[in-house]
DNA sequence: TAAATTGTAACCCATAACGTTACTGGTTAC
DNA sequence: GTAACCAGTAACGTTATGGGTTACAATTTA
């Protein structure tokens, strides 16, 4: 499963929760309680969204974490499985 | 949501996959491909499950490396919400 | 008794999540 | 046009985590 390559939450939280919402990073940075990098960092694909972030986004986005822990999941997983036929595993169950 | 703390990948690990199997640490280390050490520090709460380790589980055990992300998903979470209250989070959204 | 098994301590390395500070370039406002 | 704001990011440090090897102690099994 896991067809196409899944945007990373970044993508999500700008097109979804701050551009909707005429917010600007800094004022979302404040908000989240996190420094403006890493709010950027998240944004831009080079973070990935941890446990605690995807707590701190569900209080300030009224939605549930484990939404944003499940889209970090199956990006995370997107890539993890290209490498599925390189590694050297052996079958345990048919 | 999110009641009762979910048991760390591990234990199913180890209950569901290896004893059923009269398997050995040692050797389901090595069919993994992994050290005897990553494998139990998995089995006993000492490391979660990675992207790339969920892979391996799926490929030993006949899986979806998704369902074990999944669980370990679920039992990060259940400790990051633990800490909700004391996030110091602005609402952005009612 | 001898061999196998397991947990784990001690050490290494690489990566990632956070922070602060500071620079650069682009927009907006006056 | 200049001052203010905004965003990306480079450089630095800290802490934590995943993974490896080796080695030891305790237990179990043959």
């Amino acid at each position: 499963m896991l067809m196409h390559n899944p945007p990373h939450p970044g993508e999500v939280i700008r097109e979804l929760c701050i551009e909707p919402l005429g917010l600007s990073v800094t004022d979302v940075a404040k908000a989240l309680g996190i420094s403006r990098k890493t709010l950027s960092n998240i944004l831009n694909g080079h973070a990935g969204i941890s446990p605690e972030m995807a707590v701190r986004l569900s209080i300030a986005f009224n939605t549930t974490s484990e939404s944003w822990l499940n889209q970090q999941l199956h990006h995370d997983l997107w890539f993890a499985e290209k490498e599925r036929k390189k590694l050297k595993v052996k079958k345990l169950v048919a």
